[in-house]
DNA sequence: AGAAGGACCAGTGGTCCGTA
DNA sequence: AGAAGGACCAGTGGTCCGTA
C-alpha cells in the first residue's frame, strides 16, 4: 500500500470551533429577489433545514469504500493538544507573513498556504497510483475524491473551499516567486489583511497573462508542473477575458479614431476575436 | 456565430417511436436485491413515476440558456418525410455493413455510425470556439453540454447512451482501420447482428494495448487525434486492465514453477506493477 | 429475440452563507 | 469587521431498463 507522510508543519495551530447546530431557516418560496448580480443566474436559494451531526469520529472497522488509507492508531476521543471545551476544530486564520516568516500567536502564515497545495498535490498523485494498479479512471487534477483521500489520510486541515480560494494566490507563488514575495512584503508593511492581499494577486496574474501573449490562463496553469494539477479559478478567468477585451477596444479605437497611440503589443490583438 | 452544417447522410432512416407515455411502476421500499453483479454496488434502484412529455417542438422565442445554435426555420407539426402516424421518430437500427457498403431498407449501416463520431467532434470543436470567445473553461472531451449543443442544432439523431454504447468500435476503426474492415466482413459475412460485431471490437483493441508494450489505452485514445475526445469506455478499460494481470500472473507462475515456455513478451510484464 | 434512447442517480465542481 | 468550511445545488458521467 502508498504510505502517507503527514508533514509535521500541517499539524500547526488549530482553533476551536463548536458542535455545529446548523438550524437554518427554510426560505419560503419567495419567488422574488429577482437577484442578479455581476455573476448572472444566482437564483434565491433554499437550504434544507438539517439538523446533521458529524460523528466524532468516523465509525472503525465498517470500511465502506475502497479508498483505505493508513491511519496512526489513536482510539477513543481525542482532545487534540489540550485545547480546551469540547469543541470542533478549525484551523487558525492566516495572516500576511514574509517568506520564511513563522507566523506568532493563533494564525498560520503564507508558507504554510503554499505548503498546502504542494500537499494536495501528494495527495493526487497517492490517488493516481492507486487508480493506475487498479486500472481505473486516473483523475488529472485535485477533485473531490482526492480532498476524500485527504482526509481520510488525516489531513482534515485541507478542505476544498479554503484550497480553492486562494489557488490564484498559489498560482502568483508558483509562476513569478520574486512578485509574490514582493506582494507579501509590502501588503504586511502596509498591515493589509489577507482578504486585501488575496485580491491584489489577481493584478500580476492578469499581467503576466498579457506579457505571455495569448491571453490563455489555462495553458499558463498547464504549462507548469505544480500548478497544472488545479482547476483555472472563474474569477482569474473572467479577469483574464474582460481584460483582454478591454485591451482590444482600446486599441480598435485608437487605430479608427485616431492615430494609435497605444502601444503595438495592444495593437496586435485588434480584432483578434470575431 | 458559428454556422452549423448538419450533414445530408446523417438525415438518413428515421424509424417510429409512440410518444413516451412512461407509467414505471414505483418499486417499494423493497430494501431486498443485495444484487450484487460482477460490477460490485449494483443497488437496486428506484425510478420516480414520471408522466412527462416532450413538447412537439420546444417553446419558440424563449431562448432559456446561451447556447444559441442557427436553426433551419420550420414551423408547426412537421410530419418528417410522409412517416406514418404520429409517433415519436428512432433511429433505424444498426447492421454489420462492409466499408462503403449501404444499407438497405430501414437499417443504418457502420459507415453511417463512425460518421456520428466525427460529427460529434465537430460540434465539440464548436463548443470549444464559442467557449473561448466568451473566456469560459473549454472542454477537451465530447461532454453533456456537447451533446445538448448538437441536439439544439437539429442533430436529433445523435444522444449519449448511443454514442457511448459504440465508442470502442470507433476507436477500432480509428487505430487500426485494416482490422476494423476485416472484422466487418467477416461477421457480415457469418450473418452476425451488430451485438455481435460490437463484442468482437473489444479484443483487437486489447491486443493493441498489448503490443503498444504499455496497456495504457488513455495514452492509445489520447495520442489519436479524432479519438482523443473520446472517454474511454469502462468496459474496455476493464479489459485491458484484467488482460494484463493475467498476463503478469501466467508470467509469473512460469518463470518460478517452470523454465518459463511463454514468451519473452510476457516475462517482460513479469511484476510490473507492486 | 436485438436494439435505440429517455431518464435516472451517485458523485462533481463550484461556492454561498450560516457560523464564530 | 475578517475569515474558515459545512453543506448545498445545478449540471456531469455513466448506463439501466422500460419500450417497441
Amino acid at each position: 500500500g502508498a504510505a502517507i507522510v503527514v508533514d509535521a508543519l500541517s499539524q500547526e495551530g488549530l482553533s476551536e470551533e463548536p458542535v455545529q447546530q446548523d438550524t437554518r431557516a427554510v426560505e419560503g418560496a419567495t419567488d422574488a429577489g429577482g437577484a442578479k448580480g455581476n455573476m448572472g443566474k444566482k437564483l434565491a436559494r433554499q437550504r434544507r433545514k438539517s439538523t446533521r451531526r458529524k460523528p466524532a469520529r468516523k465509525p472503525r472497522g465498517g470500511q465502506d469504500n475502497n479508498e483505505e488509507v493508513e491511519e496512526d492508531g489513536d482510539d477513543e476521543e481525542n482532545e487534540d493538544e489540550d485545547e480546551e471545551e469540547n469543541g470542533r476544530q478549525r484551523e487558525h486564520p492566516f495572516i500576511v507573513t514574509e517568506p520564511g516568516e513563522v507566523a506568532r500567536g493563533k494564525k498560520n502564515g503564507l508558507d504554510y498556504l503554499f505548503h498546502l497545495y504542494d500537499q494536495c498535490r501528494e495527495f493526487l498523485i497517492q490517488v493516481q497510483n492507486i487508480a493506475k494498479e487498479r486500472g481505473e479512471k486516473c483523475p488529472t487534477k485535485v477533485t473531490n475524491q482526492v480532498f476524500r483521500y485527504a482526509k481520510k489520510a488525516g489531513a482534515s486541515y485541507i478542505n476544498k473551499p479554503k484550497m480553492r480560494h486562494y489557488v490564484h494566490c498559489y498560482a502568483l507563488h508558483c509562476l513569478d516567486e520574486e512578485a509574490s514575495n514582493a506582494l507579501r512584503r509590502a501588503f504586511k508593511e502596509r498591515g493589509e489583511n489577507v482578504g486585501a492581499w488575496r485580491q491584489a494577486c489577481y493584478g500580476p496574474l492578469v499581467a503576466i497573462a498579457a506579457r505571455d501573449g495569448s491571453w490563455d490562463i489555462d495553458s499558463i496553469f498547464n504549462s507548469h508542473p505544480r500548478l497544472s494539477v488545479w482547476y483555472i479559478p472563474t474569477r482569474l478567468r473572467q479577469l483574464c477575458h474582460a481584460q483582454r477585451s478591454r485591451l482590444c477596444t482600446v486599441s480598435a479605437a485608437s487605430s479608427s479614431v485616431s492615430g494609435g497611440e497605444t502601444t503595438s503589443a495592444a495593437a496586435r490583438h485588434h480584432r483578434q476575436h470575431h
